[in-house]
DNA sequence: TAATTTTAGTTGAATATTCAACTAAATAAT
DNA sequence: ATTATTTAGTTGAATATTCAACTAAAATTA
């Protein structure tokens, strides 16, 4: 994967977002590794609006992580075989599950939280707050054009 | 995956990466689908190069595609299977494939063209061109913070 | 109330990505 | 020349995504 910087001008905007998004999720892979944190970037994506709603069903996390519901069964499957969350049946609604963190769950959390600061950091080194900004302007942008089919 | 809009903006710049790639992926896929083309993006991210070079070696696919050369093996395996590329063994270095077109892969590569365009305008629909031509130097910038282990 | 539709979640199959470990061929080093 | 290293590509295992088809429970509707 070397003497890349010569392509990348002739990188269109598909080919630009893949290739980043493949390079983030990677380094914090990377990152948790070196920390000897046993992590997914997807894996995170899901923990943290666990953390965050303290029961969330599955629909709420797919909806949060603009996730197919398919991907957030999946991934909290895995959660669940790392014994860091627990599906909870919903007492009112039979249908719903509500996804728990264990302990280690909240532990895991905490400890990823730093690492998940760092990876930023070195994703977004050298390039001005202002032009950061006009980027999610336009990542949300291209959101709203593709939501509604 | 409805109702996102009020939540786009506790979203953090991964998470709107990772949302825009799987949305870019999802219609790409979608409007080929309904021209009747079977192909996804990332086949589509490798066809594109083969066209472009003529006989592409594996490594050189993994570079100009920003993609590991796993990736590029199993692309390679899918597209041959689809009897769009073949693989033929360098008459000189007996270590590299040199990956060509068939007939059905040309005719794929033309009929394609059109989808690619159509899913870029809607992508970038009402998004000022300036912004864009930012929105692409902070992904290329992004791609240096991280391409350096 | 009974029948219909919607909602929440799961499963199977196909595709993609990554790491680590592995051939086999080419190149470099001693 | 022989050994060591690098390079090109493959394979296995774990994870993720998507579509379509499915179950079961809840909400509508007739």
């Amino acid at each position: 994967m070397e003497n890349k910087n010569s392509l990348q001008f002739h990188m269109n905007m598909g080919k630009l977002i893949s290739s980043v998004h493949n390079m983030i999720t990677r380094r914090f892979v990377q990152n948790a590794h070196e920390a000897g944190l046993d992590i997914s970037l997807d894996q995170w994506m899901v923990l943290g609006p666990i953390h965050y709603h303290g029961d969330a069903s599955q629909k709420l996390l797919s909806d949060f992580c603009f996730k197919d519901k398919t991907s957030i069964t999946r991934i909290v499957n895995t959660l669940e075989k790392k014994n860091l969350v627990v599906r909870v049946p919903d007492q009112l609604d039979q249908r719903i599950n509500r996804i728990i963190l264990t302990r280690a769950g909240k532990q895991l959390f905490n400890d990823v939280l730093p690492i998940m600061t760092k990876t930023k950091k070195e994703v977004s080194r050298n390039i001005p707050e202002t032009d950061i900004e006009i980027f999610k302007d336009v990542l949300t942008r291209i959101i709203s054009n593709l939501e509604n089919v």
